[in-house]
DNA sequence: TCCATTTTCTAGCAGTGCTAGGTACGAGAG
DNA sequence: CTCTCGTACCTAGCACTGCTAGAAAATGGA
């Protein structure tokens, strides 16, 4: 009996644990459709609570504060726009093309969700790049700029390239929201821009 | 004697016109300063109220909220920044030194006055720039990229070339804060992309 | 000295992130 | 089937935020 019941015990264990991080891909799931629906601003503990059908206090049983959530939801963001830096870059042979085609799914993404670009490149201050505790959705965007970027790098330091590049493209992303840049010359931009570098 | 009391009513106006003026000031300086010492999220509007030894009322018979006193900050920013983008342009004859000093100059401005570079790009929204709304300070920070960058402009167009080069020096400024590129790169990084538009 | 107006402050509202306390539920033992 | 007991959860509340209505004080003119 005592050997059902430690079984029993391990599977009831290994349901909530399941429950548990179900309940945590609710959380992050809600926020970024909270925040992408209608900013950051309205992403509250209590309407986020609210939304995932139980009260504040969960929330901090599955992270340490509001800040962790909206961390989750930036390396989410992450790999999303790795796979589509990554299906640009590789649906074309010329180097050229293979560029282009990044920098605009880059601009897309940034363009087309505001918010999880906010969360991942303009809010959040604590997650850095370069150190060892970098997580592997950060590093994986990277590895598709550098893939992208290595084959017309001449006779640059490829990863010097790549943090001018992505830079670049970051800068004309935030500018062009705010409506600092003029909104019709988004494509002579990254003409000129990619003219250089081609 | 009625004209007498017309006079000084006038002069007492004048100087309590001068007086708000002067609070004026006073308040968008301590918010500044408050800001670049402890940060924005310290800039409370009580802590500056008992900053500027008033009550939080007065804030707002200055200001119409705290995110207006925000932009008077940031536009007293762009007054700064002009200012030193165009002594570092003016200091070179040649135009390639006089774009490099200037793109020098900018990043040396966001990195030593983070605070003040984020209420200029990075917090505010409602600046924006190519509107007729447009603050004379901030077309004034145009004008002196403009002047940098038309003379190695070539075949592209300046306007342009503007908005790609000063996109590229705020993508770099703001992910090398949050430590999103390598520290020790930023000359290789400034080298790598002026190289291309030189 | 008194009045009127303008300026300034006290007190409070609704909302924020976060947490301590008690409550209810469900698993295991008898 | 009932009784513990530990875990999971929620209610209530704290200190703080931006902002505002109404009372209080100061100021200029008769």
């Amino acid at each position: 009996m005592s050997s059902t019941a430690r079984i029993q015990s391990v599977s009831i264990q290994e349901r909530r644990e399941r429950e548990r991080a179900e309940r945590h891909r609710l959380i992050v799931d809600a926020a970024r459709e909270l925040a992408e629906a209608e900013g950051w601003d309205a992403v509250t503990t209590r309407r986020l609570a609210e939304r995932v059908e139980y009260s504040q206090p969960v929330l901090y049983s599955h992270f340490k504060g509001k800040d962790a959530i909206v961390r989750a939801v930036a390396v989410q963001g992450f790999r999303d726009l790795t796979e589509r830096l990554r299906d640009a870059r590789t649906a074309h042979r010329s180097p050229e093309k293979a560029l282009r085609a990044l920098a605009d799914a880059y601009t897309d993404f940034a363009a087309t969700r505001p918010a999880l670009y906010d969360a991942m490149f303009v809010r959040e201050v604590d997650l850095s790049f370069g150190t060892s505790e970098t997580p592997p959705e950060l590093r994986a965007a990277y590895g598709e700029f550098l893939a992208a970027v290595t084959p017309v790098a001449g006779d640059d330091d490829p990863e010097t390239l790549v943090e001018v590049l992505w830079s670049a493209l970051h800068g004309q992303a935030t500018l062009n929201r705010g409506g600092r840049l003029r909104p019709d010359h988004h494509r002579a931009r990254l003409d000129l821009l990619l003219g250089r570098f081609s």
